[in-house]
DNA sequence: CGAACTCTTGACTAGTGTCAAATTTTGTGG
DNA sequence: CCACAAAATTTGACACTAGTCAAGAGTTCG
């Protein structure tokens, strides 16, 4: 299905998510020159003190932002899922302050910096949505402040398994309460602050209770009720609602 | 001193740190209609649910953005200071995902959140301005997830001390290594995925090691060297670089 | 000057980390 | 497609950081 949609199409459609485009909107944007680009895991797309000149748009698969401490010591502080810009700070910043990796095999729409910054500036409706993208992960990072600072492991754990579930449905990629969540236990540690042993020990309880069932790393959600509860899990903050218009 | 820089003054100032204004930029900026308004410590400047209609732009004192639990515990997501806007997620979402208040008496120029859209659609140099105002907080953002998910008490509570130290030297406010830190050890608690008993065991124990003194609230960062170690701070995330031009 | 916050301190607890080893799964070259 | 190596998961025993509870001292402010 996605195969035959092309990657300006893609691009179009993770633009009007968030704004109302008129034929010139899309005209400039089916314009621009877009190269497709295929990433393998654990490749970087960003480095940290980079300066970047493509922005990247996800048509398929997954990817994450990372910090390191001095000590070496990783925090995942974002995922990306197939309709995200990975590069959005860069549009105006001159230097990358984190890491941007593959987490599974990537497609991406690889777009020249300076022609995002030059829609931004004669397209209102462009300008518009990608602030919108922007402001998005902005709450989302402040939703996972909210987690790790204040929830515990059970409650951090379900959060993002209610958040992913959450994100692959907007995104039209979920079926049902079940995904494939591609990442290991360790990373979900480091996206979560914690470590991979004790991950495993709330799967495992999480699994116990009946709120989630796993076979590898296909989680299903089992009662969506209570894990949504016991994670204390609201949508708001990922402004789903948020309409073009 | 500040009294007698009008608020449209302050405004054009901290949109020309992170661009190149023109007169026409400035002129705009000299026409909006900009109000002055004292906020009284603990008072909601925005609520989570709320649609915003203002911006404002502190001028005097500090506020900061929480977000709840269910269960009612608190994070203290951001901080903001003398220079920053509080509402620029406001600027293109509907809704606000989370609470804005005053840390300390407040005083803010407020300014219509239609207008600064318009400048934002009309203005390319404001336009830029007020992106990577909102770049350099998701920047902050990440480097917080890093600070909470991988940090221990003592790395935190350092991390927040340099970046506090550091941000009021980049806007002009703090003499040398000392200032005036208004938070209870609670809100520093929120702030830091803490509790308020232990951040005042770990505040001990700095001013025992000698990497800071205190008095009342006011923090005297005694050896910034040996501090930003134990920290790992380095400021690269605020982009204090970021040149306008 | 008194009430309500803060801060400080100690004793004890609990949640999460550490370490290590066994088991399972995944990936790769032949 | 098999065989093997590497990576990831699972589990248990134990350690330690940070939380909880409680009470006294200090501070702020009406």
């Amino acid at each position: 299905m996605f195969r035959t949609v092309s990657p300006h199409d893609r691009l179009v459609g993770a633009i009007s998510r968030y704004a109302v485009l008129n034929d010139t909107d899309r005209a400039c944007i089916l314009a621009l020159a877009i190269e497709t680009k295929d990433i393998a895991p654990t490749k970087y797309l960003v480095r940290e003190g980079q300066r970047p000149e493509r922005c990247a748009l996800i048509l398929e698969g997954f990817s994450f932002r990372q910090k390191l401490t001095t000590g070496g010591q990783r925090a995942i502080v974002a995922l990306q899922v197939p309709g995200d810009f990975t590069d959005l700070q860069n549009l105006y910043l001159n230097d990358s302050d984190h890491d941007v990796l593959a987490l599974t095999s990537l497609r991406v729409a690889v777009i020249a910096i300076e022609d995002l910054q030059r829609l931004s500036v004669t397209r209102p409706a462009i300008n518009k949505a990608l602030w919108i993208c922007g402001l998005v992960e902005s709450s989302t990072f402040r939703e996972w402040l909210l987690n790790i600072g204040r929830r515990d492991a059970r409650g951090r754990v379900g959060h993002l398994l209610c958040e992913i579930s959450a994100r692959l449905e907007a995104a039209g990629l979920a079926r049902e309460l079940t995904y494939e969540l591609p990442m290991t236990q360790e990373q979900l540690g480091d996206a979560l602050g914690l470590t991979a042993v004790h991950i495993n020990r709330v799967l495992k309880a999480l699994e116990k209770d009946g709120l989630i069932q796993r076979r590898k790393r296909q989680i299903t959600i089992a009662d969506w009720r209570q894990l949504r509860h016991a994670a204390d899990f609201n949508d708001r903050y990922l402004h789903v609602q948020q309409s073009a218009a």
